[in-house]
RNA sequence: GGUGAUGUAGCUCAGCUGGUUAGAGCACAGGAUUCAUAAUCCUGGGGUCGAGGGUUCAAGUCCCUCUUUCACCA
């Protein structure tokens, strides 16, 4: 029978861009629903942006623009960023939308109803200028421990301690600089102290069985907070304030934490009407539908505790599961932006590309704890390389040109491969690993499985059987390479959660509908005529690593560096002799890519280099290079060559053109490379 | 400071309720192979499992102390 289930990831602030971090949740949330999706079974994965509060309304005020203008160009930009890391939502709203306003306050009026709010007059900072109640993020002064400048009001940055905005010497406001006063007002509370023996059973149900509505750790964590006594929860924020405003508090709304949860809802029912689904079903109290939120490790209180009470006290079903995961680190350490390791959604596309290398790495690091992970680049371009290129990839890569040359592209299938039995044997155990969000564990045993295909493949040896007479060896090379697309097809299946562009492009190469994960048991059948290969994924190039985080190192000497390029006097340059733009075109300048690279017997300088620039011939050039480089490290590279250099005979031989390479006293000679994307026999103009 | 987590080969990580000489991938070394984008296959070196103490016939696995890193403290 096919669940229905309805899957949400945490709601991304609009204050800033989508970065590395983010994408961890996100990607681990999509590869959960797409999984779940081949299962046949029934999931709607709804999130939003988060657009209220304090800091959206005060970054809108700096830019010029509305906030409504704000949190609409940031929800451009999330879309866009989402979906080109194939992060599938069904669908991604805004919490400033109608239908979370009605929901939030008809929620809050249901909590009313059940006796739930209460109101207290409380004492906090107010800028006396901007006639604003400043949250305390806003609110700077010295440290009353170290005495640093200038640190925020809740924790000193440097010296790590953390105290009241009360306790900060000469405190002022960040957002006018005045200082700050202490003023009354009355705020609206959530009665969550009264919420104990309901959270208490809600967050150890099932604790310690596949029913537990919390990771271990994570009721843990509640424990902790249960000891020290739930206190009621502040849900109002005074005036100016973007958001939504309290039913009957004129001058009062809803804190940004109230309504964002809620955006969930509202995000679901915006789904419902585009498709007809019936929004009660899945958030009445007794649904029997399934709903599983994802979230950081940092907001499992909003999530345990809030949201549960909120949900149970105005008379909606309960999330089955909260899962929450581990932070994000890159090399080890915290992102940071002075090492390049901050990197934004959008700059990995552009160095990088292909999301899928990403996607892969995570889902190869995740598993259902909430530990952290590390991002380590090195180790995230050799797996990638290794893994996707080297093993998967290669194993049709390896024997689909023989179907195609020999067999005209015609499979014959395979019904008594011990190693195709293993792999499909071992889908449940597969399938149950993504649905325990142990992804890590499941990308470990399709490798297993990536390395029995080649070493299978290596066994039968097809590229001997090809070089031999005979219709023995014929129908036992048909065999061996049909049998290595059904293992590809099967290792699709399974990597199609995590790759879903590539499971794609390889349902067209091999021209079969969309994988489920029941097509484990329907295979290549005999006559199926599968496409022509053609390569589809490249390796990352180390390269593109190193341009990505120097292009996301924030330098912190920004201001005198370039002071020191603008003030460099251009008179100390030699007189120029200028040329014109038809002088220069005469030169033929084009991408190559070496091909080969090697010694040159009896020469001290020069390496003989094979070059690429998409001509029927490659070229043979000699370069001065050898003091420099490794011939064995210039395979494979792309750089740039004069091609229309004058053929010139040389001692060893004929060199047509010319590499160019940059050196002077302070080293060299130092080959060019193209960016990224530059293709062998493009012309440099 | 308190609490929760964490520390296993150069790197990234597995090691279930304690049970044979601690595993994998990558990297490295040697060999094989040339079908594949130098990819693949075989073999090998490499770890006092953060430190110390304890329980046990037996501990990476349980307990205590210290320590590393991370997070949370509303």
């Amino acid at each position: 029978m096919s669940r229905k289930i309805l899957v949400t990831s945490a709601l991304p602030y609009a204050n800033g861009s989508i970065h590395l971090g983010h994408l961890v949740e996100y990607i681990q949330t999509d590869i959960w629903v797409r999984f779940q999706k081949m299962q046949g079974n029934t999931v709607h994965y709804v999130c939003a942006d988060d657009t209220h509060g304090t800091p959206i309304m005060l970054r809108a005020e700096k830019e010029g623009i509305t906030p409504e203008a704000l949190i609409d160009n940031v929800h451009k930009e999330h879309s866009a960023d989402f979906a080109d890391f194939l992060v599938d939502f069904d669908n991604y709203y805004s919490t400033n939308a109608l239908e979370n306003k009605e929901l939030s306050q008809s929620i809050y009026k249901k909590l009313k109803a059940a006796g739930k709010i209460s109101t207290k007059t409380i004492e906090q900072f107010y800028d006396p200028l901007k006639n604003m109640f400043l949250p305390d993020r806003f609110i700077k002064g010295e440290c009353p421990k170290c005495h640093a400048k200038d640190q925020y009001g809740d924790s000193c940055e440097v010296c790590g301690a953390t105290y009241n905005p009360t306790e900060l010497i000469n405190a002022y406001s960040a957002v006018s600089g005045a200082t700050p006063i202490r003023k009354e007002t009355e705020h609206y509370f959530f009665k969550l102290s009264e919420c104990e023996d309901f959270l208490k059973q809600w967050t150890r149900q099932g604790s310690g069985t596949d029913k537990a509505t919390l990771q271990g750790e994570a009721a843990n964590k509640m424990g902790e907070w249960f000891e020290n006594g739930l206190n009621d929860w502040d849900i109002s924020r005074d005036a100016p304030y973007f958001g939504f405003e309290i039913p009957d508090a004129p001058g009062k709304y809803f804190y940004v934490w109230l309504d964002a949860p809620i955006g969930y809802m509202a995000s679901f029912k915006k789904l419902c009407e585009m498709k007809g689904l019936d929004f009660d079903e899945y958030w009445k109290q007794d649904s029997t539908t399934e709903l599983y939120h994802f979230i950081g490790k940092d907001i499992l209180y909003f999530h345990a505790l809030f949201w549960p009470a909120t949900l149970e006290y105005s008379g909606h079903r309960k999330p089955t599961k909260i899962f929450a995961h581990g932070f994000l680190t890159v090399n080890g350490e915290k992102m940071s932006k002075s090492r390049g390791t901050f990197i934004t959604a959008r700059s990995y596309l552009d160095h990088i590309k292909n999301p899928e290398y990403l996607r892969y790495y995570y889902a190869a690091k995740l598993n259902s704890t909430m530990e952290d992970i590390d991002l380590n680049l090195e180790d995230f371009v050799a797996r990638v390389n290794s893994d996707l290129v080297g093993k998967y990839i290669n194993i049709a890569s390896r024997t689909a040109g023989f179907i195609n040359k020999l067999f005209n592209g015609e499979i014959t299938q395979i019904d008594n491969s011990p190693v195709i039995d293993e792999m499909r044997r071992v889908s449940s155990l597969i399938a149950e690993s993504y649905a325990e969000r142990e992804y890590g564990k499941a990308l470990r045993e399709i490798m297993r499985l990536a390395d029995l295909a080649n070493a299978n493949i290596a066994d039968a040896a097809p590229w001997l059987k090809a070089k031999q007479d005979g219709t023995d060896a014929r129908t036992s090379l048909e065999l061996d390479c049909s049998a290595a697309m059904e293992m590809f097809r099967l290792l699709t299946i399974y990597l199609k959660p995590v790759l879903p562009n590539l499971a794609a492009n390889i349902e067209t190469f091999l021209n079969i509908s969309p994988l489920t994960w029941a097509s484990v048991h329907t295979p290549l059948k005999n006559g199926h005529r599968i496409n022509n290969y053609a390569h589809l994924i490249t390796r990352i190039d180390p390269k593109q690593i190193e341009a990505m985080t120097e292009a996301n190192k924030e330098n912190l000497q920004a201001t005198p560096a370039v002071a020191q390029v603008t003030s460099a006097p251009v008179s100390t340059l030699p007189e120029v002799e200028y040329i014109s733009i038809d002088d220069f075109t005469k030169v033929d300048l084009r991408i190559a890519k070496i091909v080969n690279a090697e010694h040159v017997e009896g020469a001290e300088k020069l390496l003989k280099l094979t070059l690429d620039i998409g001509e029927v011939q490659p070229r043979q050039v000699f370069a001065g290079i050898k003091s420099a480089y490794d011939p064995e490290t210039l395979k494979g590279r792309l750089t740039v060559m004069v091609a229309n250099l004058a053929p010139r005979k040389m001692k060893f031989g004929l060199s047509d053109g010319m590499v160019l390479a940059a050196s002077d006293e302070r080293g060299g000679p130092f080959i060019l490379s193209p960016d990224v994307g530059a293709q062998p026999g493009m012309r440099v103009k």
